[in-house]
DNA sequence: TTGAAAGCGCTAACAA
DNA sequence: TTGTTAGCGCTTTCAA
């Protein structure tokens, strides 16, 4: 074994040529015997492989990179200080990649552009293969691509200013559309709709499709029943209030743009000795089961399928990496997990894109 | 500029070599230069310095890392599928590596050990010259260490059952003090405590420093005020039920073993028209702003200080990849968060080791 | 079917 | 002060 040269030391990991000696062939046989490629027999390739086996060798990806010029790693920037939405699309996509041997480098922003460049710079230095950006909410964002042409990147739960980069969203409208339809399809006439700040993207979208499915269900759109706020549970309190303060009809459903507000509207409601769904149906939005199954009765969500956001995600850098050409914005549907606040009591079928829980 | 040979293609960049060329020195020089190694003339440095720039050169750390042996790259594994506890914590490691140019392979393992050994092996391959494991709660797991002999590995968030590690986890039973000791400061006298699962370390170590305050106060431990049950809000509210039964004299004080229990617990006494702080004063666990804010009153809280555990993990383990031996177990501090539920009416003096807000 | 050898891009020891 | 060169561990022609 000892060939009369130092003993290896440090953390430096057995390399081919070890393997090779120990199975007494070429360092080219090794490689090809663990690549499974070329043509060796397959007493050799056996041998080679067992030796391997015998001796622990893990290949070297770096050294490998360095030779086939894809490092089988891709960066992540995420400015979402790492919460509730992108884990769920991190998760899968990570999941997604690691399945093609692909590593995921994960970097946070916070909302830092120059820290942004930072890491950029530094991915870039590692050979990513491609990149991932995601953020808090689906607000357009600068774009990297032109920062570092050639790279493929794809936009989730984030949109570029940029038409040519590819972003992936969920459909917010759609989403809206089909708690809405719901609600309609209870019986509901009078659909309030508690949303968020009007700035935000996704909460223009969802009043459309608010608008949407009342226009389509031919009732009437009343403004006073729009009430826009902060992403709070007290706001969601003080919307019913206002809701409720005597001074309109009063509605018989309310359709919330997140959970909070959701389960702060029960609440309120519930104070106020409204029964629910009885009187009044809510349906939320974000499906965040601390929320939603908190809630008194618990709160039917429409999902954004943030799993299969990020899931859609993967395949997508897979498929830039492979040369495909993609662009401009996907909406991914959302769906609707039905709860007590807007069960119909008679037991009725499903509209269908739902999903009872 | 062109020598003759082919143009070259593909997303390969450019190299040390075209850098070298375009300053018209040795590529060894162009390397000093880069790395700010070695004696060269200022001159020389900043020709190289200003062609890289000119041409816009990118190092390959693929390459250097295979000279050095060392990746500039660490593993993390985390079990949290859900985030909360981790994330927190991830972020901070991740940008006090960042600051030493080390970069983070996030892997996912959701608690499939198969998984979290295909992940290592992953890890392993590129080399990553450390490892951090993160986990959902402080319960013990099997180390990973004798699978990778010589890597440095901090588990944090999570224990390894190997004297050898080191672990990195909240204080739980000083953070249980602390609160207890604030509603004694209170001057409450009967202070019950609504528990977490009795098969987590941590309920059991904060029922330990539960008990430890009450001793110190020469308070009596009455065990019909301690409950133990699920993580959920509902059990907070039933143990209030079960509190106020009229079969024992009433608690004037609550702890609970989180924030979504203490909430709970409030709607509950907010029902049966029990004031807060002034019959009853509540701290919570874990200082969930969403939780604990979205309470009415607003609640008091012990704050596992997640982003400070990140840091220091990120401290460890730059430790030990420079050579240092740590080991064991090392519980840092956590802090309360005081707010309405326990806010002291007449507005005394807060205790030490406490932060109003 | 196997072996030899030229590089992938970079660093560091040694020469000049 | 600068240039030359031998690798780091691996893959892939090209010969044998």
């Amino acid at each position: 074994m000892s060939d009369g040269r130092p003993v290896r030391t440090g953390r430096r990991g057995l390399t081919i040529n070890d393997v090779a000696r120990a199975a007494a062939v070429s360092i080219g046989t090794a490689s090809k015997a663990l690549n499974g490629t070329g043509h060796l027999r397959t007493e050799t390739r056996e041998k080679v492989l067992a030796a391997a086996r015998e001796l622990g060798y893990r290949p070297n990806d770096l050294a490998q990179s360095l030779h086939r010029a894809r490092s089988m790693t891709v960066g992540l920037i995420t400015n979402d200080s790492f919460g509730r939405f992108s884990f769920p699309i991190v998760e899968a996509l990570e999941q997604k990649l690691a399945d093609q041997g692909i590593a995921v480098f994960m970097c946070n922003a916070t909302d830092d552009p120059a820290r942004e460049r930072q890491h950029l710079e530094q991915l870039m230095r590692k050979r990513i293969d491609g990149l991932i950006v995601t953020a808090r909410r689906a607000d357009k964002r600068p774009a990297l691509g032109p920062l570092v042409p050639g790279l493929p990147i794809v936009y989730v739960y984030s949109q570029a200013d940029d038409d040519s980069a590819l972003c992936l969203v969920p459909d917010d409208e759609g989403g809206a559309r089909l708690a809405v339809e719901h609600l309609i399809g209870l019986g509901r006439k009078r659909i309030a709709h508690i949303a968020g700040p009007e700035r935000f993207d996704a909460v223009r979208l969802r009043a459309a499709g608010y608008r949407a499915a009342l226009a389509a269900a031919n009732l009437p759109h009343d403004p006073a029943l729009s009430l826009n706020g902060p992403w709070s549970e007290a706001w969601g309190r003080e919307a019913v209030t206002t809701l409720f303060d005597g001074t309109r009809p009063r509605p018989d459903a309310i359709f919330c743009d997140n959970d909070q507000l959701g389960r702060g509207a029960i609440e309120q409601l519930r104070e106020r000795g409204i029964s629910i769904p009885g009187e009044v149906a809510l349906v939320g939005f974000d499906n965040w089961d601390v929320m939603a199954l908190a809630a008194r009765p618990p709160l039917s969500s429409v999902d954004m399928n943030l799993s299969a956001l990020g899931h859609a995600a993967g395949e997508a850098l897979l498929a830039l990496m492979a040369g495909e050409e993609r662009r401009g914005i996907r909406r991914l549907p959302c769906s609707l997990v039905i709860r007590q606040s807007s069960q119909d009591p008679e037991g009725g079928a499903l509209p269908p894109g739902t999903e009872p829980k």
